[in-house]
DNA sequence: TTGAAAGCGCTACCAG
DNA sequence: CTGGTAGCGCTTTCAA
């Protein structure tokens, strides 16, 4: 067992406070006397205050909590999660708080649960899908939180972009070009979706805030051309992963009449797409357009809507540490560029 | 304030214990009790027990943290390091438990604070460059924890490769290939090195423990063909990145006869090799060869050493979480491969 | 400068 | 099934 820090007290011979000053406060005693007791505890093999134990006192962690809604290893698999956890990194580190990534179970009702016993003074949301639960349980704790959703609700702080015009300029981008048969590829676009083509009766039965945004934004610029919503193909990936994207826009074979253009809402989407269209021959023929601007897609040429990742992170990190006194500067839009490269291009003719 | 534990028995009119059961052991008391208390703890808003009271009662956190000698933020910035997280987080995913990235200041007493101040149960560290001072302080803390570094010590959980042995096979493929007049590309290969080409009067004195047995396993190869130590051309970066690597690569012009081939100590140094080595129009005629296996290794057709990251990430803290009974198995060796791919080939004639 | 007192909020033993 | 007791290890007034 570990001597505590009343046992140096006691081998010092000084009382528990003086023990706890020499740690925490060495301006509170002589110099002489913090190296007696400093030594003393050495000797004795006193590891320091126990974090716990100041914790509890203290009433402050130092720490913020960083929540994923998908699979904690997400976080890391997917590159533009991977951009925010680096700022948000960035940021935790100048401020000397530590960074706790919580694993929240499937079930809503561990999630919950994991949001309650997380032991921090605030939490960073990424982009939660079923957020409101989780928020509700940190509103709960009475502790500050940032998201990134894509609907922030009044007063909450919040870091983002606006997902539905960022969609828009990519999709405008292909309808200049002359696009007008294309496919809207998503990740799990509705619930339990199979792989591939799927029938969406209207895009605001797309549960995930942000992929519902987003093709929004892309039907958006379609019906400015008169494309109607029915009209777009729609296609389901199980996931957020190139794999994904390739085996969703295999589904296309199908189709009599193939779309020019395929929009994904992601670029691990869009790179998967044209693994697809590569394998099959038929990627000249086909526009193909992600978002995030992750660094695999300059390698690839890809077009696509550039947001910035670290930023959006250090921001909401920033945000958290220090609340701006106006709380209508709590809410940080980010902006987006639209990066045409070389998987965009007119419709061939036929 | 938040409403506490006592204050929901005294409303509800039973002991503190039964509030805290209601939570923590549903099996301790009737469904009904358990209901009422619930619901009244849901009315005052009391948002369930406090995290850390309960870690320190319990004597148990559920967190483990995760330490990286360089800056937190590196940790994402790295390819490798963020397939190591990622394994790490898919076993804690499984354990339930959290993640706490801890940043470690530069300079060693702050290092020390911060691993001293983590509520954690135990850590993973991933190949601290001094870590001598940050296991001390873990032992201290009487913590278990598992290491990367190249040089476990008898007793201690670890999980890796031989770095040593990997490195002689990429260099023994070079060899093997014809050659002689090459350059070796490490990250900071002595302190506050300049970036470029630097004289090392022995690998021994290479601080970094992952680069010096990287380096000696080159040299090893070398060796057994005839090329001494000081025939080696030793490159430093100043980081591992992608441009340090191109930045280091660059000294080469000063060189009269230069190499015919650079072994860098991780990919993304050889990528940022290849880089330089194209904008400079040479590439076709130097051989470079990397060390990880990176995603972007396969695209580059980089030649190089991979090691089995996310498993790696795995292990770590499944050896944490499980300890083997047995201490001997308590390290584990990664098996690692040779990939040749085409960034390597014969020395050309001249 | 130093120390005594008073908990931070909770859990777990053990007796009923 | 329930509740009393006894701290977990520390920090922070406040008075000496």
């Amino acid at each position: 067992m570990k001597p505590t820090l009343r046992a140096v007290a006691e081998a010092v011979g000084v009382s528990r406070s003086t023990v706890s000053n020499a740690y925490s406060r060495p301006d509170q005693l002589s110099a002489e006397l913090r190296r007696r007791i400093l030594d003393t505890a050495r000797q004795m093999g006193y590891p320091g205050p126990d974090p716990t134990a100041r914790s509890l006192r203290r009433g402050f962690v130092g720490a913020v909590g960083v929540l994923f809604t998908s699979r904690l290893s997400y976080a890391f698999t997917d590159p533009f999660a991977v951009r925010f956890l680096t700022g948000v990194a960035e940021a935790a580190e100048r401020h000397g708080s530590s960074l706790l990534l919580v694993p929240l179970p499937a079930e809503p009702a561990g999630a919950v649960k994991a949001v309650e016993n997380a032991a921090v003074d605030g939490f960073c949301v990424y982009c939660a899908g079923d957020e409101e639960g989780i928020l509700d349980t940190i509103r709960g704790r009475g502790l500050p939180f940032v998201t990134t959703s894509s609907r922030p609700r009044a007063g909450d702080r919040w870091v983002g972009i606006d997902e539905r015009a960022a969609a828009r300029s990519v999709a405008e981008h292909l309808a200049g070009l002359g696009h007008r048969r294309v496919a809207l590829l998503g990740d799990n676009v509705l619930p339990d979706a199979a792989t591939g083509l799927l029938r969406v009766a209207d895009v605001a039965d797309v549960p995930h805030p942000t992929t519902r945004e987003r093709l929004a934004g892309f039907a958006d610029a379609f019906a400015a051309v008169g494309v109607a919503w029915p009209e777009l193909a729609i296609l389901s990936a199980p996931g957020n992963t190139r794999a994904a994207g390739a085996a969703a826009v295999r589904a296309l074979d199908a189709l009599a009449e193939p779309p020019t253009a395929v929009l994904a809402c992601s670029d691990v989407l869009a790179l998967g797409a044209l693994d697809a269209l590569v394998a099959a021959g038929g990627h000249q023929a086909i526009s193909v357009t992600g978002f995030d601007d992750i660094a695999e897609a300059e390698s690839a040429g890809l077009t696509t809507v550039r947001q910035p990742g670290e930023e959006k992170g250090r921001s909401a990190a920033q945000l958290l540490f220090d609340p701006p006194a106006d709380a209508s500067a709590g809410q940080i839009l980010l902006p987006t560029t639209l990066i045409v490269r070389t998987s965009s291009g007119p419709v061939p003719r036929s």
